[in-house]
DNA sequence: GATGAATGAGCATTCATTCAT
DNA sequence: TATGAATGAATGCTCATTCAT
């Protein structure tokens, strides 16, 4: 008994990869069935063959779809206010708020990086542009006076994502978000503080 | 001989243990069959059985190898010389080394710890210990002079591990390890600096 | 307009017919999907529905063109003239280009038959006539002296039929058509002269 | 539940062939599940999986395996008495009691040759040989002066293979084997009187 | 009438687990 | 103890069929 609703495709697409996502989060990629995505949008499991041709296919649209995500994000996000250490916690919260429920999948996505060399090069390239965007942040505050004129602008974007990744893998495995918060803020307050 | 026997049989899990974590670092927990793990060791699937009663078991079990080999290492790995500033690269070696091939299960355990609440209290366990003895150090080198008396010694031990967690995920993805270290060595000098 | 129409549907049928044997002569009745019938033709999948209830409906209104065609095939067509041994070569280019392309379906139509007991009977109903024109033909040359008086007539064409349809089996493995026909040649020479 | 019989792996895999070649004459290639065949052999499903890797693989095996029965065969079998003409009847039972019960499975086989180029090579290069060894046969004959001395041998050949498997499709219509018997008896004598 | 999105039964295949040897 | 043949539940994917538009 077919639906058809008007729905556009893409956004039926779009529909799918969240269902996907809260599954995948959830269940993780191998354990999560087919059935169990149409089932959370109401639909059949070949309807989902309609739009993505195998599982794998779903998987990497939702690669894609992460990292197309994090593209579209506020350049300005990471520091924008012009003081760094009291805005230290906001600077948290905005990275947390667009990353919303993500976490877990984006770990699946790294352990299927370790396996799948396209889907590497992809994450791989999504990291790039993060660092360069964390980076051009990071020179803004050297050209501010916040941080040394020599301060190593490369290094430092790449210590902090890798800061906030780790800290999202505290998160789950139960530590409070209040405690890596205070990590962030206790680690950002004493960069600012030692590189300028 | 009963004695022999238990420490045979201890030897052979272990060999088990260390092989399935191969497998599991290779293809994932998921899609690494028993037979892999037996192949790799010379074995026949039915004998993985004799020591594991299932899959899970022996995933479990590595769970706590993991943890345990944690606890074994040495104390004073983390920060032990005078210089944290100097020693910043070695510090990284150090870890690294100890952690040597382990990322990967380290990765599957977490995904895992999502599902399975036994294993996410064990690994949160594991978490406080380690950040308890980073903390520790963090303790002394305020107390050598290296940070200022009032520096957050338990925030700024989890952000250190959270830092060189992140900096594994790098790895993963391909960022260069030379890369990674610079990263480390300067946030580290950042920090002490600022915070001392 | 009713006459019109129902000549209308009665031509889309048969070219759903006509795209219908191609599609199951080329990929199987089993392995042949509707939707490769319906892009034939530049039609929906549903439209197919229209016109036949079923793939197996389809295939049997098939199988009732096939044979009806056979029928209408002019009957004077298998042995006509004079000279049987002159015009053996004739003859098979005769019997093949009427059947031109439906040696494959004929095939499907055969080991379905095994499984169809309806379609067997049309399927044996059909031989039964193209036998008995055969017959015909033969004891016309019976008459005419080409063959013996106390020949088979019901024998030999049997024979013929089974002879033909062999060498439209080699045509499927690949044996070349001019040896298929040199081969129905001197069968039937040896035939005429061996009963005349 | 194992069942760990003692039986050579050889001997399964041919009692697998066997059932298949039933349950493939039976339902045909594409309907027969693989459970069918598993069931005929009181085995599960995986167990054919432990001998063929697929349904494909079993299938080709059983063509390879009819293929080398009939390489097998007695050579003589064809024509090996010295009357052929009072023999005829004894050479169709002698050449339908080897065949015994594979018209079907050979059917099937065709049919998939039209698909698959390495099958059909098989099944050529097979009746190539059959073909060979039928002319051997009409050579004897005509230099057992049965035969007139410049009778085509390979094409006669071709056309006695061709006949026998047209027979077998008539069979397989529902034609009664006497019917079938008495055809092909008639077309012997009359082509060996017609070439002699 | 025509369409094609949606459905879901159906099936090939995999693999953790068992147990007779 | 060790083995590996056998099992069968589980699951990705296909495709004939339906029906709202």
């Amino acid at each position: 008994m077919p639906k058809v609703t008007s729905m556009y495709k893409a956004e039926i697409k779009e529909k799918i990869i969240q269902a996907a996502i809260e599954s995948f989060a959830q269940t993780g990629y191998d354990r999560t069935k087919m059935e169990d995505i149409a089932r959370r949008l109401d639909l059949s499991k070949g309807t989902i063959y309609l739009y993505f041709k195998s599982k794998e296919d779903l998987f990497l649209a939702i690669c894609e779809y992460n990292i197309q995500q994090g593209d579209k994000e506020d350049a300005g996000l990471f520091i924008k206010k012009e003081n760094v250490v009291t805005d230290a916690e906001q600077i948290y919260d905005n990275i947390r708020r667009r990353e919303q429920g993500n976490d877990k999948v984006m770990l699946e996505m790294v352990a299927e990086s370790t396996r799948n060399p396209k889907l590497r090069k992809a994450m791989y390239e999504f990291h790039v542009k993060v660092h360069e965007h964390v980076m051009e942040g990071v020179r803004s505050k050297i050209e501010d006076g916040f941080l040394k004129k020599d301060a190593d602008a490369a290094s430092l974007a790449i210590a902090l994502v890798a800061l906030y990744d780790g800290l999202a893998v505290n998160r789950m495995l139960g530590v409070s978000d209040a405690a890596n918060k205070k990590a962030w803020v206790a680690m950002l307050k004493a960069m600012i503080a030692g590189a300028s």
